[in-house]
DNA sequence: TTGACTTATATGTCTAGACATATAATCGTA
DNA sequence: TACGATTATATGTCTAGACATATAAGTCAA
């Protein structure tokens, strides 16, 4: 999520003639497929020398913006349409950054040997221990979302004896395990009795809900059930053409 | 040292250098904030030159995998918080995907002189002509989504003669439109009478609704809002550290 | 017309330097 | 001890070249 035309930074060469290009793309000057001046033409209108040219270059397309092609030259690339960023914040942080207060409380915290239940949910086959965990995150004390969580002890052993009575599990997994994949699937539920009265609303209410399953090198870490009032909270993903 | 990883391809130096940095973070041998080897450390392990070992550094950087910071050195970067590339394909292309049956219906197609309404949902000040679209997307016969959508004329003058009747607008401007950056908005809400009419549900049944704002170069293009049965569909969003 | 061969050329990678600049560390002083 | 000035150093940017390599385009023969 890097290439913004930052006017705060004293712009560089490169830059400039990055940004230069960008802003041709994003107004539709240059259209899809449109070729690019050649390296040795910017070289030229530039003063400057090929590597610099080629910095700017190599930087948008590693940003999908221009595709290059030997001999050919570089083209403006398509808009992909079908993925976007989706940005899901640790839920402190998120709160945190509306400048709410945040809360947090700790519902049940159960360290047990995995059930059949907690072995599919993570996808895991042998007998071992997980910590399940149940909490709600709170905005300005207004129920914001509650969570539903298991993690597989055998892949994080340091979250048996992780308090999680005052830090929030997702924050301590934060920064607890190092880089990870995870896959969220993002669906609506009506409110039953007990989401109602966890998250303040009324039975049968919308709710938005992110199941996301989180791992590192084919090993399940944890699975998580999120779930938002629908009609409150909202998801927001921001995608720049590529 | 280092197995290449694919030996179809002749690595080249600057790759293997990024490559072997990228596995030490991703297998978590490098875990977050670890300093990586200085660049003169590097420029000696692989004996090349400074720029060699820099372009590899950079582009770790421009992926956000490693942060640069001068005179310190250059360290792991936590896991980007949980940004998820989601994807929402063209509703046509995804329903074919999964290979079935697809299905629209154009329920109205409207063009006015953009109502004040029209022109606060699409974030534009100047009167105007828009073409508002609802239509439903099914699936081997079933509703799948309908969309509502608003699109800008004085943005895209040529969907005024547009035929909405066959092609869905959405697989129409994907193929008219050029580069775009979008927002989407995920929330979730219960069916009213329309809804659960138009998707075949029970009113107060659970809807995923998405919210896409397209526009290009500060200019909004068009307003979509999609409504999804929400027990039956599911957006997944895959996530990949890097 | 088609296929095989040749050539021209734009990009891909790399070097061995250079100076700029932000800042962590050190040192000196109040 | 606290704070301001100095220094050392890692990264940031850039140059003027070099050779490699994929491939568009042109050439020629079957």
């Amino acid at each position: 999520m890097s290439l913004a035309t930052d006017a705060s930074d004293k712009p560089t060469l490169y830059k400039r003639i990055r940004a230069d290009i960008e802003k041709r793309i994003l107004t539709g000057e240059w259209p899809p497929g449109h070729r690019i001046p050649f390296e040795h033409e910017l070289v030229a209108r530039y003063g400057c020398s090929r590597m610099t040219v080629n910095k700017a270059l190599s930087e948008l397309a590693q940003a999908d913006l221009i595709e290059r092609r030997r001999r050919a030259g570089s083209f403006v690339r398509r808009p992909q349409h079908q993925s976007a960023v989706l940005k899901i914040a640790d839920i402190r942080a998120e709160i945190t950054a509306l400048g709410r207060g945040y809360g947090y409380e700790l519902i049940s915290r159960k360290l047990r040997a995995a059930t059949a239940a907690d072995r599919e949910r993570l996808g895991i086959k042998k007998a071992g221990k997980v910590v399940a965990i149940c909490c709600r995150h709170s905005a300005d004390n207004v129920p914001f979302a509650v969570e539903d969580r298991l993690i597989d002890l055998s892949s994080v052993p340091s979250a048996a004896t992780a308090d999680f009575s005052r830090e929030p599990p997702g924050s301590w997994l934060l920064h607890h395990v190092p880089w990870t994949e995870a896959e969220h699937t993002i669906s609506a539920i009506v409110a039953d009795d007990r989401t109602a009265a966890a998250l303040d609303i009324a039975v049968g209410a919308p709710c938005l809900v992110i199941d996301r399953y989180t791992w590192r090198s084919a090993r399940t870490i944890t699975a998580v059930r999120l779930l938002y009032p629908g009609d409150s909270h909202r998801l927001v993903a921001r995608f720049k053409g590529g």
